[in-house]
DNA sequence: AAAGCGCTCAACCGCAATACC
DNA sequence: TGGTATTGCGGTTGAGCGCTT
């Protein structure tokens, strides 16, 4: 058959439990890639994009069942504060949601992004406004390169590099900048005098020291 | 009982990036 | 190197469910 000419119906809508069982088997055999490929070798009228969206979303061995914990949520606030900042500004938005999701094991991107939609964006709208999150400033960073180097002179932070990393800042410390490095791999944010220094791509660790002492200097700033 | 309404979340869409030929 | 196929993303939709009237 000349594929060039082929059209294929797909079938939509809710998948059945007798089509997951056949997806599952077929990517047990022949492994979660090729989708395309798996759809066709499946036999189910599904298109490779449904079929890969159904396994990541719903079928994967390691999703994660259950309401969202405070805990999760709570890194979801954060994380959205800080990456809606960023990537919706400089960057339209692009791999915000699947980036949280990756701080959030067996959680989707789908998942937090419909709970977003859902709790969170009604709790901020109501309590502190949403445009608290966008009021980011562009301000000169040399001199706050200096401050930061009198802070860990001062030897006043607390390093956890498996957690958030809150640093106590001087009041008048005027800054604030989201700070990545050229990766993306790390972020540095200052708000209501606290410095949280975020690792956000395994595995990437990264300690105050490092990111200080860094001779690179291969920061920049947003 | 049933009609209307709002909410949730699985699924789809369109687009951009990447892989492949 | 250019065209096509595939993958992966955020935005959006709509079926189904539960609550209210």
């Amino acid at each position: 058959m000349d594929r060039r000419h082929s059209i294929r119906v797909w079938h939509r809508g809710t998948w059945t439990r007798e089509e997951d069982q056949v997806l599952i088997s077929c990517i047990e055999a022949h492994g979660a890639k090729k989708w395309s490929s798996i759809a066709r070798k499946a036999g189910l009228k599904r298109s490779g994009k449904s079929c890969r969206l159904r396994w990541l979303n719903y079928l994967r061995p390691d999703i994660k069942r259950g309401n969202i914990t405070e805990e999760e949520e709570d890194l979801i606030i954060r994380l959205h504060k800080l990456l809606g900042n960023r990537y919706f500004y400089f960057f339209s938005a692009c791999l915000m949601w699947s980036l949280i999701a990756g701080r959030l094991p067996g959680r989707t991107d789908n998942e937090i992004k419909n709970y977003w939609n859902k709790i969170v964006k009604k709790k901020m709208q109501k309590s502190t406004g949403l445009a608290h999150c966008h009021s980011l400033n562009t301000q000169p960073c040399t001199e706050n390169i200096a401050m930061l180097d009198e802070i860990k002179e001062a030897d006043s932070c607390n390093i956890d590099p498996n957690a958030f990393m809150e640093i106590e800042m001087e009041e008048n410390f005027n800054w604030s900048n989201s700070l990545t490095d050229v990766d993306n791999n790390l972020v540095i944010e200052a708000a209501a005098g606290n410095w949280m220094v975020r690792e956000l791509s395994p595995p990437f660790i990264c300690s105050f020291d490092d990111l200080l002492g860094s001779e690179d200097a291969l920061f920049y700033y947003n």
